[in-house]
DNA sequence: CTCGCCCGAACGAACGTTCGAATGGACCCT
DNA sequence: AGGGTCCATTCGAACGTTCGTTCGGGCGAG
């Protein structure tokens, strides 16, 4: 076992215990019990708590944006980009239920320092997202504004974390199909004219 | 002062307390300093600290809800309901920020005894918005399941709380039309048929 | 002998909660 | 009217626990 394999070790337990328990509730003693490491062992590898968490949050939120960037560019038009997007996010979220848990829910938990840092992830990612429903709808003026567009998505994709389950009868793309449909098209009938 | 207004205002100090730092950053102490209460004079009112967030939680699901079935059935046709309950929603989320924000992000925070009774309202809110779309779309196998349509509505309404300003320039009736429109017909050109 | 790695034991701080007493108004009996 | 008793309400001070972190040294491979 290397040096990197037991701090990789340590930050998969550290996210599994943060994404049942939370953040606040997990404390050192848990996460030593669970890794199988001393109390004090752990503070070799990070220098507190709180690192534990602005490196599960840093590295997931580097591997998510990245390879959203990598299936947006795969992309052939502007449909397709939001496709792959929605089927990256749901996918992956799918995959790493524990960390995009984390991410979600203790997108405030960390001192300035460290959230700076996180805070230009997230940003590019929005910027990501907003771009691809700008070039989805290029109107100057559109009805509703690609901000909030953007995060509704957001809203629609993140929110899983409080039900999906991944084991269910519903796969991971297939949510993300049924999620871009909904985001394409609405809940109206296929039929373009609603009754009003 | 009554005793009513009393624990009133030890309950919406503590909701404000708990939104903007966290049920679990919070400390009695600066409950404490916030409501000019002594730390022991609290617990006159209530048991403990998970009784306040029990109750904060229980107090504002039974309102949101009431104020929902009510807005349903003050409703016409299926996409009024539809428009009715979003407009309530978001509305409510903005006029209770704290509270709100608090119920979406300590949804896990209580022990069973507490958990059971809000879980009920949950499950009371969750049928009810089922209900609505599946009037809007009565058919019998639609390309997104009702369940998922009615998390992803939750989803895109609740995350509100991680970016909107309801004193920016967007007003929550506002908000809400533009969440009812792309949930109904999306984001795609109001042309019905889309590349690809 | 050295150094990367590990840990038992302890430290000081902060936490939620409790205790016992103090306050003051309402009510009763004479 | 006055004295006495109760009870709702408040709070300073402390209690026991648990927390994140640190200290000092131990161990084994090079």
């Amino acid at each position: 076992m290397t040096y990197d394999q037991r701090l990789e070790h340590l930050l998969s337990t550290a996210a599994h215990v943060f994404g049942v328990k939370g953040y606040y509730a997990t404390t050192m003693r848990d996460l030593s019990r669970e890794t199988g490491m001393s109390l004090a062992g752990m503070y070799y590898y990070v220098s507190g708590k709180e690192e534990l968490l602005a490196l599960i949050q840093e590295r997931t939120f580097s591997e998510v944006l990245e390879g959203a960037e990598a299936a947006v560019n795969a992309a052939t038009d502007a449909v397709d980009r939001l496709q792959r997007l929605i089927d990256h996010h749901v996918t992956f979220f799918a995959q790493h239920i524990d960390e995009m848990k984390v991410l979600s829910h203790e997108a405030d938990s960390l001192s300035d320092k460290w959230q700076a840092k996180v805070d230009a992830l997230k940003r590019r990612y929005v910027h990501l997202v907003t771009d691809v429903l700008a070039a989805l709808s290029p109107d100057e003026t559109p009805k509703v504004p690609h901000r909030v567009a953007a995060y509704a998505l957001f809203g629609m994709m993140n929110w899983i974390y409080t039900w999906y389950d991944a084991t269910g009868p519903i796969a991971p793309a297939e949510l993300a199909e049924q999620f871009t449909h909904l985001y394409l098209h609405g809940v109206a009938r296929p039929a373009p004219s609603v009754t009003q």
